[in-house]
DNA sequence: AATAAAATTTAGTCATGGCTAAAAATTTGT
DNA sequence: ACAAATTTTTAGCCATGACTAAATTTTATT
């Protein structure tokens, strides 16, 4: 049986894989604090996981997810996205709200749901904060966009995708019209980690690091 | 803390007590059947139920909701009733579709998503089955309907509401066009039990007294 | 290379909400 | 009114998925 909690923690590990941001491994205390459970809770699920194949499990060493694992992620990553878009396209959400919902519900959708905001849609490819909606076949692509905070002094780049890992991180965003499809050029940036200068349309922004790291462009 | 298992019983019980159909008593069978659980399971749920005060239990007698049970109890029964007008109206669910649908979303959504889709219905009083949508602030109207079954011959009426139990059956008038607002005469009456002639619109239908039973009119 | 620190697993517990089988209470039939 | 049938409860079990504390393994430090 799929449970909520099994789908929960494989679309995790899915996203563990094949975030860029570190080297390698998946291991129990990174999917534990990702989960926001305790890491033996983590092992358990684990092992759990490993003994209906949907996982390689190397005690002490990490996790990969089998062809069939990584199906069920990307089918509730699939929902998931789906559902945030509608609730931003159809129903008015701002781009904070739409991850906390589309948690929930994406775990008591039906196939017939899912068919038919995809169509209420019109069968869209990426999702409201940018990411790529895999295909109900659990194809999906892997764009490699580069970070706002990346880019040097005078470059002009438009923005493809941000983060919806902090829902305080995405008002601001929001409110200064770090959009997606938003135009940005940098105009300064400042030494020792410091914020960059942004123009924003006619507006100048200037933006931490942290904020400009979260924020993935295609530069011109 | 409110489970799904928790709203569920409660939305079962209001329901049970709301029935027209029996004389009175809400026993641990009736629930029992109404959840497809055993009986021993019905009576632990309905002890911790009233251990929270949501329901006064007689043991062997049966169960009676306190207003803060009922409060969970309209609650979940609002939350089901906007999710199926919202499948059907927006999504174009079928009639057959929404019920199976609604009881998995309508413990999933927060007050935010019953808000939003309570302004796009247009502050809806009656759901999709003719069942009327408690308020926010848990009122609710019990409009006296008559059965299609009970009407006599020659009688014209106006479909106000169907019962949601049997989808099978909500697929069978759907295609007889037995909606609600849908206009009925009964033309002849079939005696020992038999079934009822009646003319929609033009057509002239014949009607078996269990889903005559199960359609609810308002007569001239 | 040895030890200290950190990560991971094991062992054992708990709450939830099912289940069956047996016991007890209630209802029904004669 | 009393025995039989039915309903309900009790007792005990199971799976899920959390938790803490202790044991073990791996990694880092000197």
């Amino acid at each position: 049986m799929l449970t909520q909690a099994i789908e929960d923690y494989l679309k995790t590990i899915y996203k563990l894989q094949h975030s860029d941001e570190p080297g390698g491994r998946v291991t129990t205390s990174v999917i534990a604090s990702r989960m926001e459970v305790a890491a033996a809770s983590a092992t358990n699920m684990i092992k759990k996981l490993a003994e209906m194949n949907l996982l390689m499990y190397t005690p002490y060493r990490g996790v990969e997810l089998t062809a069939s694992g990584e199906k069920i992620a990307l089918e509730t990553i699939r929902h998931h996205r789906l559902i945030e878009l509608y609730l931003s396209q159809a129903l008015g959400y701002s781009w904070d709200q739409i991850d906390a919902e589309a948690d929930r519900l994406e775990h008591a959708i039906s196939e017939e749901f899912e068919d038919r905001i995809d169509e209420a849609l019109g069968y869209p490819t990426v999702g409201a904060h940018g990411e790529p909606i895999p295909t109900k076949q659990g194809q999906i692509e892997h764009p490699k966009y580069r970070r706002l905070s990346e880019l040097q002094d005078g470059q002009s780049a438009v923005i493809r995708r941000v983060s919806d890992r902090n829902p305080q991180m995405l008002r601001y965003m929001e409110n200064l019209h770090l959009l997606l499809g938003t135009r940005v050029e940098v105009t300064a940036r400042a030494p020792f980690n410091g914020p960059l200068q942004l123009k924003v349309g006619a507006t100048k922004v200037s933006l931490g690091l942290e904020v400009a790291g979260s924020i993935f462009v295609e530069a011109d």
